[in-house]
DNA sequence: CAGCCTATACTCGGCACCGGATATACGGGA
DNA sequence: TCCCGTATATCCGGTGCCGAGTATAGGCTG
């Protein structure tokens, strides 16, 4: 059976281990210290889980069994040429090929004629304030990270979320506009319908 | 146990049946017809599951055991006073605060520079273009639709969905260009760890 | 040096989810 | 009337994922 490329949280711990070898538990502290968990999901279960399966396929190897002191036994794990060559692969595929994927505000704006009008406004403006607080926190985050002499590519997915979230800021701003004026396509028949 | 809001297909269901009591397979229809399964992810196993875990819950009730023909039996459910209630409530939720999502793409434009340059100029403009055609297809369902008869309200989540879309296109044809013309920061050592 | 908190390192049971299997009914062509 | 493809309607076994639990070590405080 192939690999399955499931759970984003197999291509981090290839990318790790595609720079030395490692335990589990310390790929996740570098995941944290280099804010990937902001990108990646990071779960101390599914790391377990991720890495036998990882290993499984001989994608990466138990290169070594350390015991430090009296602590437990930590395996360090190391990347195959397989390994290397699925990472390589699996990388392409994210960034050429749009997957689909189901945001939870696509289902929920889907829905939101089921609202009253006067509700439907306050929850949009809502939003719209603590994606605009998103946006000012990426802006400190990545003032921190230049200022750490950090070049962009290193954070060039947060240059990425924040022209996505500066275009949903946008929209939701349009659509409170067109809901407090009524002149999103269909107002009346909405409006009718609650009362 | 209160009901956990994992799985978006119970957030259909229930706005389904708040129009009219229906069987399980009915749902799934009604939803491929309004092109609801673009935004809420159907799957006729989770489907089942999903319609047991609210009815568990006594958010819906089955409401009639149908037996048309020879055919086999089926349930029909009906939303409850509990039901409608959360159904509203989730909405409001899904609206007003933005979840914590993680896209694939953003997983992979944060490990490109494990690529060289050269090849991931060529990815992203494949990226561009495939975003390019889901906004032509967009273009040609609204027209579709509204052609029909049906007011912006109804498709009000792919007018979203275009605006990040268009967002998206833009985000990467700055930064092939920013590849092409090695402007990206942190583009001199990028080359260099890749000869 | 007792006591407590945090960091280290992993384990495990449960459950939601998914893909595919199952089984019957219906309609239309040869 | 036989056959086959499609529509109807549901079920189920496997698996990946997650959160919470476990256990030891080291460090800090009074």
């Amino acid at each position: 059976m192939t690999f399955k490329r499931t759970n984003p949280l197999a291509l981090a711990v290839l990318a790790l281990l595609s720079e030395r070898p490692m335990h589990p538990y310390e790929m996740a502290q570098t995941m944290r210290e280099r804010h990937q968990e902001e990108v990646i999901k990071l779960n101390y279960g599914s790391l377990y889980t991720v890495v036998e399966s990882l290993r499984g396929h001989e994608l990466i190897t138990a290169s070594a069994v350390q015991k430090a002191g009296n602590r437990p036994e930590r395996t360090v794990y190391a990347v195959t040429a397989a390994g290397t060559a699925e990472l390589h692969d699996w990388l392409r595929d994210l960034i050429a090929v749009p997957a689909k994927e189901y945001p939870r505000f696509e289902a929920g704006i889907s829905l939101v004629g089921l609202l009253p009008p006067a509700d439907a406004l306050e929850l949009v403006q809502q939003r719209e304030a603590a994606v605009g607080e998103q946006l000012a926190a990426l802006a400190v985050l990545l003032e921190k990270l230049a200022g750490m002499g950090l070049p962009q590519l290193a954070w060039i997915e947060l240059d990425y979320r924040m022209a996505v979230l500066r275009a949903e800021r946008a929209w939701l701003a349009w659509f409170a506009t067109a809901t407090r004026e009524g002149t999103v396509g269909g107002y009346d028949d909405w409006e009718d319908r609650h009362r």
